[in-house]
DNA sequence: AGTATATGTTACTTTAAAAGTACATATAAC
DNA sequence: GTTATATGTACTTTTAAAGTAACATATACT
Protein backbone atom coordinates (compact mmCIF):
# COMPACT_ATOMS: atom_id res chain seq x y z
CA UNK A 1 0.00 0.00 0.00
CA UNK A 2 1.29 3.46 0.36
CA UNK A 3 -0.59 5.09 -2.54
CA UNK A 4 -3.03 3.02 -0.86
CA UNK A 5 -5.97 1.05 -3.28
CA UNK A 6 -9.08 1.46 -3.38
CA UNK A 7 -9.81 -2.01 -1.62
CA UNK A 8 -7.66 -1.13 1.16
CA UNK A 9 -8.69 2.51 1.59
CA UNK A 10 -12.80 1.81 1.21
CA UNK A 11 -12.83 -1.98 1.33
CA UNK A 12 -16.59 -3.46 0.61
CA UNK A 13 -18.71 -4.52 3.57
CA UNK A 14 -18.19 -8.08 2.58
CA UNK A 15 -14.73 -7.94 2.85
CA UNK A 16 -14.17 -5.56 5.56
CA UNK A 17 -16.28 -7.93 7.98
CA UNK A 18 -14.34 -10.29 6.94
CA UNK A 19 -11.46 -8.74 8.11
CA UNK A 20 -12.96 -7.63 11.31
CA UNK A 21 -13.59 -11.04 11.77
CA UNK A 22 -10.91 -12.94 10.91
CA UNK A 23 -8.74 -10.20 13.41
CA UNK A 24 -10.96 -11.04 16.18
CA UNK A 25 -10.55 -14.71 16.05
CA UNK A 26 -7.10 -14.19 15.86
CA UNK A 27 -7.21 -12.64 19.02
CA UNK A 28 -9.73 -15.36 20.44
CA UNK A 29 -7.15 -17.96 19.72
CA UNK A 30 -4.41 -16.06 21.28
CA UNK A 31 -5.81 -15.17 24.59
CA UNK A 32 -7.33 -18.79 24.70
CA UNK A 33 -3.56 -20.24 24.39
CA UNK A 34 -2.32 -17.16 27.46
CA UNK A 35 -0.15 -15.65 24.46
CA UNK A 36 0.59 -11.98 24.83
CA UNK A 37 0.77 -9.62 21.76
CA UNK A 38 4.43 -9.29 22.42
CA UNK A 39 4.96 -12.78 22.38
CA UNK A 40 2.84 -13.65 19.55
CA UNK A 41 4.15 -10.65 17.70
CA UNK A 42 7.62 -11.97 18.82
CA UNK A 43 7.14 -15.53 16.90
CA UNK A 44 5.29 -14.26 13.91
CA UNK A 45 8.20 -11.50 13.47
CA UNK A 46 6.43 -8.28 13.83
CA UNK A 47 5.81 -5.75 16.27
CA UNK A 48 3.15 -5.80 18.97
CA UNK A 49 2.09 -2.82 16.91
CA UNK A 50 1.57 -4.55 14.32
CA UNK A 51 0.00 -7.92 16.06
CA UNK A 52 -2.54 -5.36 17.21
CA UNK A 53 -4.13 -3.59 13.94
CA UNK A 54 -4.45 -6.92 12.56
CA UNK A 55 -6.22 -8.11 15.47
CA UNK A 56 -8.77 -4.96 14.78
CA UNK A 57 -9.22 -6.49 10.79
CA UNK A 58 -6.73 -3.46 9.36
CA UNK A 59 -7.12 -3.81 5.61
CA UNK A 60 -3.70 -2.59 4.85
CA UNK A 61 -1.60 -4.61 6.63
CA UNK A 62 0.84 -7.54 4.80
CA UNK A 63 -1.29 -10.69 4.25
CA UNK A 64 1.75 -12.53 5.15
CA UNK A 65 1.51 -11.05 8.94
CA UNK A 66 -1.87 -12.46 9.21
CA UNK A 67 -1.38 -15.93 7.58
CA UNK A 68 2.21 -15.65 9.92
CA UNK A 69 -0.66 -15.17 12.77
CA UNK A 70 -2.98 -18.31 11.63
CA UNK A 71 0.24 -19.87 11.52
CA UNK A 72 1.80 -19.57 14.95
CA UNK A 73 -1.81 -20.17 16.02
CA UNK A 74 -1.59 -23.74 14.62
CA UNK A 75 -4.82 -22.35 12.59
CA UNK A 76 -3.38 -22.30 9.06
CA UNK A 77 -4.43 -25.37 7.68
CA UNK A 78 -8.22 -24.29 8.06
CA UNK A 79 -7.01 -21.96 4.99
CA UNK A 80 -6.09 -24.68 2.65
CA UNK A 81 -9.15 -25.32 0.98
CA UNK A 82 -9.92 -21.31 0.09
CA UNK A 83 -10.75 -20.54 -3.18
CA UNK A 84 -9.52 -24.67 -4.36
CA UNK A 85 -10.66 -24.95 -7.99
CA UNK A 86 -11.83 -28.56 -6.83
CA UNK A 87 -14.68 -27.09 -4.57
CA UNK A 88 -15.46 -23.99 -6.85
CA UNK A 89 -18.61 -24.99 -8.61
CA UNK A 90 -19.16 -21.78 -9.87
CA UNK A 91 -16.14 -22.22 -11.52
CA UNK A 92 -16.53 -25.68 -12.77
CA UNK A 93 -19.44 -25.00 -14.62
CA UNK A 94 -18.41 -21.73 -16.00
CA UNK A 95 -15.73 -23.71 -17.53
CA UNK A 96 -17.07 -25.69 -19.79
CA UNK A 97 -14.03 -27.89 -21.20
CA UNK A 98 -11.58 -25.88 -21.46
CA UNK A 99 -7.91 -24.53 -19.51
CA UNK A 100 -6.38 -20.99 -21.40
CA UNK A 101 -3.50 -19.90 -20.40
CA UNK A 102 -4.65 -16.27 -20.49
CA UNK A 103 -7.98 -14.55 -20.68
CA UNK A 104 -10.08 -14.65 -24.15
CA UNK A 105 -10.20 -11.77 -26.07
CA UNK A 106 -12.57 -9.66 -25.38
CA UNK A 107 -12.67 -6.56 -28.22
CA UNK A 108 -11.86 -3.37 -26.56
CA UNK A 109 -14.36 -1.32 -29.40
CA UNK A 110 -17.00 -3.31 -29.26
CA UNK A 111 -18.21 -4.04 -33.05
CA UNK A 112 -20.09 -1.26 -34.15
CA UNK A 113 -21.86 -1.08 -37.32
CA UNK B 1 5.44 -3.08 4.60
CA UNK B 2 8.31 -1.19 3.84
CA UNK B 3 10.89 -1.83 6.59
CA UNK B 4 9.57 -5.31 5.69
CA UNK B 5 8.50 -7.66 8.24
CA UNK B 6 10.67 -11.16 8.76
CA UNK B 7 7.27 -12.70 8.03
CA UNK B 8 6.92 -11.57 4.69
CA UNK B 9 10.23 -11.48 4.02
CA UNK B 10 11.45 -14.66 4.74
CA UNK B 11 7.97 -16.74 5.52
CA UNK B 12 7.87 -20.33 6.69
CA UNK B 13 7.02 -22.51 4.65
CA UNK B 14 3.72 -23.19 5.58
CA UNK B 15 2.70 -19.96 4.79
CA UNK B 16 4.80 -19.26 2.15
CA UNK B 17 3.30 -22.41 0.31
CA UNK B 18 -0.14 -21.45 1.70
CA UNK B 19 0.10 -18.16 -0.21
CA UNK B 20 1.21 -19.94 -3.51
CA UNK B 21 -1.80 -22.18 -3.35
CA UNK B 22 -3.91 -19.19 -2.88
CA UNK B 23 -2.30 -17.13 -5.42
CA UNK B 24 -2.43 -19.76 -7.71
CA UNK B 25 -6.18 -20.64 -7.18
CA UNK B 26 -7.32 -17.07 -7.23
CA UNK B 27 -6.05 -17.11 -10.68
CA UNK B 28 -7.44 -20.59 -11.86
CA UNK B 29 -10.62 -19.23 -10.87
CA UNK B 30 -9.86 -15.97 -12.73
CA UNK B 31 -9.74 -17.77 -15.79
CA UNK B 32 -12.45 -20.07 -15.54
CA UNK B 33 -14.66 -16.77 -15.18
CA UNK B 34 -13.12 -16.04 -18.52
CA UNK B 35 -11.48 -12.58 -16.59
CA UNK B 36 -8.38 -10.39 -17.91
CA UNK B 37 -6.43 -9.37 -15.13
CA UNK B 38 -6.98 -5.91 -15.99
CA UNK B 39 -11.24 -6.54 -15.45
CA UNK B 40 -10.68 -8.52 -12.43
CA UNK B 41 -8.25 -5.77 -10.77
CA UNK B 42 -10.59 -3.32 -11.76
CA UNK B 43 -13.55 -4.81 -9.92
CA UNK B 44 -10.81 -5.08 -6.77
CA UNK B 45 -9.66 -1.66 -7.27
CA UNK B 46 -6.04 -2.52 -7.84
CA UNK B 47 -3.79 -2.20 -10.58
CA UNK B 48 -3.23 -4.89 -12.30
CA UNK B 49 0.33 -5.60 -11.43
CA UNK B 50 -0.72 -6.05 -8.08
CA UNK B 51 -3.57 -8.36 -9.09
CA UNK B 52 -0.56 -10.08 -11.48
CA UNK B 53 1.98 -10.51 -7.85
CA UNK B 54 -1.30 -11.54 -5.65
CA UNK B 55 -1.81 -14.63 -7.90
CA UNK B 56 2.19 -15.39 -7.45
CA UNK B 57 1.80 -15.25 -3.99
CA UNK B 58 3.46 -11.84 -2.64
CA UNK B 59 3.72 -11.76 0.93
CA UNK B 60 3.57 -8.39 1.39
CA UNK B 61 0.75 -7.21 -0.44
CA UNK B 62 -1.94 -5.84 1.74
CA UNK B 63 -4.66 -8.62 2.98
CA UNK B 64 -7.24 -6.66 1.87
CA UNK B 65 -6.07 -7.26 -1.84
CA UNK B 66 -6.55 -10.65 -1.50
CA UNK B 67 -9.62 -10.48 0.12
CA UNK B 68 -10.86 -8.81 -2.71
CA UNK B 69 -9.91 -11.00 -5.05
CA UNK B 70 -11.77 -13.33 -3.62
CA UNK B 71 -14.76 -11.16 -2.92
CA UNK B 72 -14.89 -9.78 -6.97
CA UNK B 73 -15.09 -13.75 -7.65
CA UNK B 74 -17.53 -14.91 -5.23
CA UNK B 75 -15.24 -16.76 -3.30
CA UNK B 76 -15.07 -14.79 0.06
CA UNK B 77 -17.72 -17.03 2.01
CA UNK B 78 -15.10 -20.09 2.39
CA UNK B 79 -13.24 -17.38 4.68
CA UNK B 80 -16.07 -17.43 6.95
CA UNK B 81 -14.70 -20.05 9.21
CA UNK B 82 -11.37 -19.47 9.42
CA UNK B 83 -9.84 -19.30 12.81
CA UNK B 84 -13.63 -19.44 13.91
CA UNK B 85 -13.58 -19.86 17.99
CA UNK B 86 -16.61 -23.12 17.70
CA UNK B 87 -13.88 -24.67 16.04
CA UNK B 88 -10.48 -24.35 17.60
CA UNK B 89 -10.71 -27.61 19.55
CA UNK B 90 -7.00 -27.01 20.53
CA UNK B 91 -8.09 -23.47 21.93
CA UNK B 92 -11.24 -24.83 23.68
CA UNK B 93 -9.16 -27.11 25.21
CA UNK B 94 -6.30 -24.12 26.39
CA UNK B 95 -9.64 -22.08 27.62
CA UNK B 96 -10.40 -24.16 30.67
CA UNK B 97 -13.03 -22.47 31.51
CA UNK B 98 -12.58 -18.86 31.33
CA UNK B 99 -12.43 -15.53 29.13
CA UNK B 100 -9.74 -12.93 29.93
CA UNK B 101 -9.61 -9.61 28.30
CA UNK B 102 -5.92 -9.75 28.38
CA UNK B 103 -3.20 -12.62 28.22
CA UNK B 104 -2.61 -13.43 31.89
CA UNK B 105 0.50 -12.31 33.70
CA UNK B 106 4.24 -14.22 33.30
CA UNK B 107 6.53 -12.65 34.86
CA UNK B 108 9.40 -10.89 33.02
CA UNK B 109 12.12 -11.70 36.01
CA UNK B 110 12.18 -15.19 36.58
CA UNK B 111 11.26 -14.98 40.53
CA UNK B 112 15.60 -15.33 41.79
CA UNK B 113 16.65 -15.99 45.25
C1' DA C 1 -6.50 -1.60 47.73
C1' DG C 2 -1.63 -1.85 45.40
C1' DT C 3 1.49 -3.44 41.87
C1' DA C 4 3.28 -5.54 37.86
C1' DT C 5 2.18 -6.64 33.39
C1' DA C 6 -0.71 -6.19 29.11
C1' DT C 7 -2.68 -3.35 26.00
C1' DG C 8 -3.83 1.20 23.77
C1' DT C 9 -2.11 5.20 21.51
C1' DT C 10 0.88 8.56 19.55
C1' DA C 11 5.01 10.59 17.17
C1' DC C 12 8.90 9.93 14.43
C1' DT C 13 11.96 7.76 10.89
C1' DT C 14 12.97 4.65 7.31
C1' DT C 15 11.85 2.18 3.40
C1' DA C 16 9.40 -0.27 0.08
C1' DA C 17 4.40 -0.94 -1.74
C1' DA C 18 1.39 0.61 -5.27
C1' DA C 19 0.12 3.59 -9.07
C1' DG C 20 1.35 4.91 -13.50
C1' DT C 21 3.81 4.33 -17.72
C1' DA C 22 6.19 2.03 -21.27
C1' DC C 23 7.73 -1.72 -23.82
C1' DA C 24 8.52 -6.85 -24.65
C1' DT C 25 6.67 -11.30 -25.02
C1' DA C 26 3.00 -14.85 -25.12
C1' DT C 27 -1.29 -16.45 -26.34
C1' DA C 28 -5.93 -16.63 -28.63
C1' DA C 29 -8.58 -16.00 -32.50
C1' DC C 30 -8.62 -15.70 -37.22
C1' DG D 1 0.98 -17.53 -40.67
C1' DT D 2 -1.09 -12.60 -39.04
C1' DT D 3 -3.14 -9.67 -35.73
C1' DA D 4 -5.20 -8.06 -31.57
C1' DT D 5 -5.29 -8.73 -26.92
C1' DA D 6 -3.33 -10.59 -22.51
C1' DT D 7 0.41 -10.99 -19.75
C1' DG D 8 5.34 -10.18 -18.17
C1' DT D 9 8.74 -6.97 -16.72
C1' DA D 10 11.17 -2.75 -15.63
C1' DC D 11 11.26 1.89 -14.27
C1' DT D 12 9.91 6.37 -11.58
C1' DT D 13 7.18 8.89 -8.28
C1' DT D 14 4.41 9.16 -4.40
C1' DT D 15 2.97 7.87 -0.01
C1' DA D 16 1.93 5.24 3.82
C1' DA D 17 3.33 0.67 6.19
C1' DA D 18 6.27 -1.10 9.75
C1' DG D 19 9.79 -0.45 13.11
C1' DT D 20 11.05 1.88 17.28
C1' DA D 21 10.28 4.42 21.31
C1' DA D 22 7.64 6.65 24.77
C1' DC D 23 3.78 7.26 27.55
C1' DA D 24 -1.15 6.41 29.12
C1' DT D 25 -4.61 3.27 30.44
C1' DA D 26 -6.61 -1.25 31.55
C1' DT D 27 -6.46 -5.58 33.54
C1' DA D 28 -4.78 -9.56 36.37
C1' DC D 29 -3.13 -11.04 40.41
C1' DT D 30 -2.00 -10.72 45.22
Amino acid sequence: MTRVSKISEAPPAAVEEALIRLGRNIRTARLRRRLTREDLAGRIGVSRQVLAQIEKGKPTTAVAAYLGALWALGLLKQLRDVADPDRDAEGKILDRARSPKTAPKRRKIDDDF
